[in-house]
DNA sequence: CCGTAACCTTACAAGCGTTAGTTTGAAGAT
DNA sequence: ATCTTCAAACTAACGCTTGTAAGGTTACGG
């Protein structure tokens, strides 16, 4: 029996060489069950299976383990971030007005989709990623490579606040520190007003732009 | 059979009237476990029953169900939070020092008690006690008795901001936003560096008092 | 010596990650 | 046109943990 339906059970087969379409299709189960129910752990194999009209165990072709997709959809996400900011920023020739972008893209991309920055920067499970924990390191330069990618975008934060200061636009003195409270910052800001909606928040985009001012010092 | 417990098993029997012993006994064993295993969700009904050599159904005599015991583990928290900063504060006759001291020692009972900080301020799973959600509030008057406790915390430091504001010590206008900025940024300077120690932080004191004096518009 | 508070054992249905073995069907060879 | 092969998917099942229901036992206070 030839089944075309793409709702009923079983899946028509890849063609050879092709089974790395699953995999895609995978991650993106994993990324549609993360979104809708909001909590990393709603992705088990076997609800990614479900979502990908998939039987449980074929996911073992594709991906060593649960973690191995969660890790994929990691990684999608923060590529997804660092493209967003640079976008953002590229356009921008006026440092503060760049740093102003980039910082409302980080929040907006936060609030627009909790889960997944959720995921990103605060996952609850297992931080045992190498490099994760251990002694602290004198620079980031010292961190994996998966961390550095990562934390592109904090590069990115710093670049941007050295900018203004080298402009004239702003005072700081240590972009490095001051783009680590800054980036800190407004985790915590999105963080908090995803946890309390109903607390009076102001208006997150006036919200960052007081801390980018407050923080990265920009002159008035 | 492998014996998981030093102890035998079965539990001496509390005496009548006193069986509200073992509820105190079941928080205390969430809270072992939720410090020695970082996760809420390493918090459930057998695993606390294990801990407290109880049987796992036995908790339904004082819990209606799991999430009871998580909310239970929460107040206390809240109130030791609450009480900390009391005390710590309430020692400062000087209002710039007070607000210092505030910051600093919800910072440090964030680091301190990592996994109990994550559980009362991000915890990640159904938060919806009611008033958590739905739609935002003019102000935080309008939130359910519980929150009412929970934030008094965050009334302290809208206080402090203010304090520094009417001795002249502080620039700011809007205590209560300031206060929210200052709240939420040290929210997420210690949420991050749960979240990547290796990354090369600041000291969380001097990060802590930069924020209380840029966000908190403290006067040089 | 009885009633009942306090704690117990047993059991169930779900759901999980994972392993093992099997079917299917398109690609390439004959 | 037919056969062969094997990647890509499947089904079945194991062993585990979970929350919870139902009902049994023990020993203290009246």
């Amino acid at each position: 029996m030839v089944k075309t339906s793409p709702e009923a059970k079983g899946r028509t087969r890849n063609r050879r060489g092709e089974g790395g379409l699953l995999r895609d299709e995978i991650v993106a189960a994993a990324e549609r069950i993360l979104e809708r129910e909001g909590a990393e752990d709603a992705i088990t194999l076997r609800s990614v299976a479900r979502e990908a009209n998939i039987a449980a165990p074929s996911i073992y072709s594709h991906f060593a383990d649960r973690d191995a997709i969660i890790d994929a959809v990691l990684d999608i996400g923060y590529e997804r971030l660092r493209m967003l900011i640079v976008d953002v920023t590229a356009a921008e020739p006026d440092p503060v007005a760049r740093l102003l972008a980039g910082a409302r893209a980080y929040a907006e991309f936060a609030m627009t989709d909790p889960a997944r920055y959720r995921v990103l920067f605060g996952r609850s499970r297992a931080p045992e990623a190498p490099g994760l924990s251990g002694p602290p390191l004198e620079t980031i330069e010292g961190l994996p490579d998966v961390w550095q990618r990562r934390l592109d975008a904090f590069r990115t934060l710093v670049d941007a606040i050295a900018a203004c200061a080298a402009a004239g636009r702003s005072d700081s003195t240590d972009p490095f520190s001051d783009a680590t409270l800054l980036w800190t910052s407004m985790h915590g800001a999105v963080l908090m007003r995803q946890f309390v909606p109903r607390f009076p928040w102001p208006p997150l985009d006036s919200a960052v732009a007081e801390l980018a001012h407050r923080i990265g010092r920009i002159r008035d």
